[in-house]
RNA sequence: GCGCCUGUGGCGAAAUUGGUAGACGCGCCAGACUUAGGAUCUGGUGUCUUGCGAUGUGCAGGUUCGAGUCCUGUCAGGCGCACCA
């Protein structure tokens, strides 16, 4: 009988549907196992080869994990807001929703027939209301919220506005936008709109005045991770830096327990190395300089500055300014006003990538000093564009001995150059290197500046010692203070654009107020045009019902607005990582309508045991996941706080673009091999009508109408051979392979398979149709176990021969390593090589065990074969309990290695040279005692074979020897 | 510039702790059965050499009885960060 893939696939996907069989409850007696795959933003261009490949890979484990008994979680959803939908929208007017359930559809409808083992009972989308609602609830959390420094961890606002009662911010160590001081009385005497405004500056999600990536071209901000070299991931437009108003998400406060939290979990060494370069931790030190000029006296006026480099301080010789700094203002003088606005001008006018792409030395003089409290020295105090605003204080002290920025901005304004190493040569160039021992500190014959007597010398130190003396110093004498500096910033949580999660916030005379918990969610009220309104207001600002009435506590027309009762919603939307942020909870209890998700469950299902996903959201999903996981440990909500225990990226698959050389100035097509000579264009081709990278010539003329009566040089064979090349897969390439195409044609198991053994899931590959023969051929000589060609039934009551029964278990210990380690590919490859050493094996015991072992990828086979073999009696099947014994393979259990079957004629022995063990090997087992002798003899480089030869190895292999002749 | 990763046949790739390099698959070659083969089966297939044999894991060294694996340098490709003080 033929393996029909196709009836087999279509009984048994409707045998599980109806069964259920994919469906899971939380269940105390059994041990949980949490797998996870990001879920996908349905697209209008639907799957290619591509996007199953990690599905396919967390399947495997999933279902492997079932099969040795683990109650597994797999669910699936859609991260259903996106910007594609709604510039589809502005462009055809269709509403987004529309588009994205058609795209879910269809996305659905492509992933069933992969065989997936998904719960889809529990299915989510972002923009459902009964989903956004637990989005908006969180939000309304951190707006509630403050971060606690010392703590390290988040406490309701109204803690901290008792706080502000009894003591006001003196002493406060929390999270804040800036530092603002104030006693008690003066916080209790503030009218509303001012405690609202102070407040703002400690919540966790906070509206704030900041910097923010504007788009134009999207008509919208952006967060950091979503603009790369100055222009926008999504489209390519240009992204200026401007100053607004927009939500924010505190994620700065948690910067160190993100990078704590990255040794706890198991995520490749290259995604935390990028989280930890995205965080940026930096241990220095604040030193606080006073200012001189005309308009200051001495300790009139300070600032500070932040160095990782306290060992430098007596090589200062200027100071620089950020443009954008606050100071610039207090600290020009009258006579270099006009320059300064001048250069503040011309840096404002440049754009974020100018500045990023040419590193030009620019700056001008502000007409201060500021006096270097170690050497009481004034230093000329510069604005350059070199410092940035958003780190540190916004301004630094220049070592250009030793830092190259320093360094080149002072070669350019002749500014004085101090070396303070041993032996550095400073004439050409910095030396930037953290070693060496100190001189110059303080200057031989100069007196340093004393402190209750006390005086800074770090000459003879190494620069490690010298950092720290300078700290101890600086704290000891309250000259500044140790500071830690993250470059981590703060997240902007609003975009201005139709298709996201509204906001639950309506603004009452100038201050935002939350809707009250219970009235949530506040639905995405409908509009009928996606773009901004004529006055330059977001899309929201189209819609009439967009209003909140306070009293009846309900969502009304905006013409109601009467700023006493009734008064206008956010017109902000949310990003997209707000909905993808705590998903993964909400798959453990999706339909509660009480919690985001139910105690029990949480205590349940716990956190992602394996997290499989793209590693391009290292620096956004992935933070802000973590981020959002935190706070809602920190609320009691999450049991754990890291949400993805292990995180495996699986690559990316690129396209196999195929050509075909056109004759120049022809319609006549020269086969690859037959090219040289002809003067010849390649055109790309549908990759579709190419085989093995040999053209269905028929098929190209039918492709376009311009081929039609195309003519072909073939080559000897009487083929057209194909060029190809790597690109990325593109509509436009014309080397999208669809998977729905391939099951079509191969079968859901062999595309499982193939898609496998393809190379590791972590590796980046392009796809080549070519090798899936080998997966399908494999899948029919599986099917040949169990039937000859004419149909018959294989399998009987044999006992399988010692042969037979080791083959099979060199086979469950290989796979089952392998699938710990996600090695599919070479897992695969041990079945090969199983199914060809067990083709005469009849025995049913045997080939139950193989079954199951395959069942994990290619479940289909798997489970029409299973059911044929359930003739066996129960206890020989393995199945775990009697109300189970009629069902699925999915419930019968992995096949335990067992070590005995494995030992034959062999044992493992090691050999010596010079009483040291260099090496073990394999030898049989009867003449163990015979080489024990043989190596005896050995000295240290030869051994003595009982013919007199003289050996320099021996390795021996199951069945022979193989003796290594010294040369 | 700094940090991380990867370099193995015509192709995708294997190779416990250093121990037969190239498993397995594709492709290719030969043969069998065929009217036929983009079906199936069998055998072969790193390179050079008629053969014996030599040689071979980006390149150059080193450690070792022994190196794809460890160390140093170097080249190439990829990724991340990037006036972050």
């Amino acid at each position: 009988m033929e393996y029909n893939f196709r009836d087999i696939e279509k009984k048994w996907f409707s045998y599980w549907k109806d069964q259920q069989t994919y469906k899971v409850k939380e269940d105390a007696n059994k041990k949980k196992f949490y797998v996870l795959n990001m879920f996908p933003y349905p697209s209008g261009a639907g799957l290619h080869v591509g996007h199953p490949l990690g599905y396919i890979a967390s399947d495997i484990y999933a279902r492997y994990k079932r099969l040795q008994g683990f109650n597994v979680l797999n669910p699936m959803g859609y991260d259903a807001y996106g910007l594609p939908a709604e510039q589809y929208a502005i462009q055809t007017g269709q509403h987004p929703e529309v588009t994205t359930n058609a795209n879910i559809a269809r996305y659905r409808e492509q992933l069933d027939k992969i065989g997936f083992c998904f719960d889809w009972d529990r299915e989510v989308r972002t923009c459902d209301p009964i989903y956004y609602k637990w989005t908006q609830w969180a939000f309304q959390k951190m707006y509630n919220s403050f971060f606690c420094n010392k703590d390290q961890k988040a406490y309701p606002i109204e803690e901290l506005i008792a706080r502000f009662e009894k003591k006001g911010s003196v002493d406060l160590n929390v999270a804040c936008s800036e530092d603002i001081l104030f006693t008690a009385d003066e916080w209790n005497s503030y009218d509303e709109k001012k405690k609202s405004d102070i407040l703002m500056n400690y919540r966790i999600a906070f509206m704030g005045e900041t910097m923010v990536n504007w788009c134009a071209g999207l008509g919208t901000v952006l967060a950091n991770d979503e603009v790369v070299d100055g222009v926008s991931v999504r489209g390519g437009f240009p992204v200026e830096q401007k100053k607004m108003r927009q939500w924010c998400l505190r994620v700065s406060a948690y910067s160190q327990r993100l990078l704590d939290g990255l040794e706890t979990i198991q995520w490749s060494d290259s995604i935390k190395e990028t989280q930890k370069n995205w965080i940026g931790r930096s241990e220095g030190t604040e030193v606080e300089f006073k200012v001189w000029n005309d308009n200051y006296n001495e300790n009139e006026k300070s600032f500070t500055i932040f160095t990782t480099r306290a060992d430098t301080m007596f090589g200062v010789t200027f100071m620089v300014l950020a443009p954008e700094s606050d100071l610039v203002k207090e600290l020009t003088t009258a006579e270099q006003k006009e320059e300064v606005e001048a250069y503040v001008k011309y840096v404002a006018g440049r754009t974020e990538r100018e500045r990023q792409i040419d590193h030009k030395v620019t700056g001008v003089f502000s007409g201060s000093y500021a006096i270097n409290p170690f050497t009481g020295e004034k230093n000329p105090i510069w604005i350059s564009e070199y410092v940035l605003a958003g780190y540190g204080t916004g301004a630094i002290m220049a070592v250009p001995a030793h830092d190259s920025r320093d360094y080149a901005f002072a070669k350019h304004f002749n500014l004085p150059i101090i070396p303070l190493i041993e032996g550095a040569d400073v004439s050409e160039e910095s030396y930037d290197a953290k070693e060496g021992i100190v001189s110059n500190s303080p200057a031989p014959g100069k007196e340093p500046m004393t402190f209750d007597g006390e005086a800074l010398i770090l000459n003879g130190m190494t620069v490690k010692e010298a950092i720290a003396a300078t700290k101890k110093f600086v704290k000891k004498h309250n000259i500044g203070r140790v500071k830690v500096n993250y470059r981590l910033r703060d997240a902007i949580f609003s975009r201005q654009r139709y298709w996201g999660e509204p906001f639950p916030v309506y603004h009452k005379n100038g201050i935002p107020q939350m809707i009250p918990e219970e009235c949530l969610p506040i639905e995405l009220p409908q509009v009928d045009k996606f773009l901004p309104t004529e006055t330059g207001e977001p899309p929201l600002g189209n819609a009439t019902k967009w209003a909140w009435d306070e009293k009846n506590r309900q969502v009304v027309d905006c013409s109601a607005i009467d700023n006493e009762t009734i008064f206008p919603l956010e017109l902000y939307t949310m990003p997209g990582f707000a909905g993808s942020s705590a998903y993964y909870l909400r798959y453990m209890d999706p339909k509660n309508e009480e919690a985001l998700v139910s105690k029990e469950a949480d205590d349940y299902w716990q956190n992602v045991d394996l997290y499989v996903g793209g590693s391009e959201h290292a620096t956004g999903h992935l933070i802000y996941s973590r981020f959002w996981c935190k706070f809602l440990y920190d609320l009691g909500v999450s049991c754990k706080d890291e949400p993805f225990q292990k995180l495996i990226n699986q690559g990316m698959i690129q396209g196999r673009s195929n050509f075909v050389y056109r004759i120049k100035d022809t319609n006549t097509f020269v086969s690859l091999d037959k090219k040289d000579g002809y003067d010849v264009t390649p055109i790309h081709v549908d990759v579709n009508i190419v085989s093995g990278d040999v053209l269905d010539v028929e098929a190209f003329k039918q492709w376009r109408p311009e081929y039609n009566d195309a003519e072909f040089v073939l080559n000897d064979e009487g083929k057209y051979v194909c060029g190809w090349a790597v690109e990325k897969m593109s509509k436009s390439m014309f080397n999208v392979v669809n998977p729905d195409m391939i099951v079509e044609k191969y079968g859901a198991d062999t595309l499982r398979l193939y898609e496998m053994f393809l190379g590791p899931v972590e590796q980046s590959k392009p796809w080549d149709t070519n090798g899936i023969d080998g997966c399908h051929r494999f899948l029919k000589k599986f099917w040949g176990l169990f039937y000859d060609r004419d149909g018959n039934w294989l399998p009987n009551d044999d006992q399988p021969t010692a042969e037979q029964e080791k083959s099979l278990h060199k086979l469950i210990k290989k796979v089952t390593q392998d699938i710990e380690q996600f090695s599919y590919n070479t897992s695969i490859s041990a079945f090969m090589i199983a199914v060809s050493e067990l083709q005469k094996c009849r025995s049913k015991a045997v080939l139950k065990d193989l079954v199951v072992l395959i069942a994990p990828f290619a479940p289909f086979i798997a489970e029409e074969l299973f059911q044929s073999l359930k003739s066996l009696k129960s206890e020989e099947c393995r199945v775990k309990s009697e109300e189970s014994a009629g069902g699925s393979v999915c419930d019968a259990q992995w096949p335990v290695f067992d070590e005995s079957k494995m030992k034959d004629s062999e044992i493992t022995m090691p050999v010596q040279f010079c009483g040291k063990t260099r090496f073990t090997m394999q030898v049989p087992a009867d003449a163990a005692k015979d080489v024990v002798e043989q190596m005896a003899l050995t000295d240290d480089r030869t051994a003595k074979y009982t013919d007199g030869k003289q050996i320099v190895k021996t390795i021996v292999v199951p069945g022979k020897i193989i003796n290594i002749v010294v040369r």
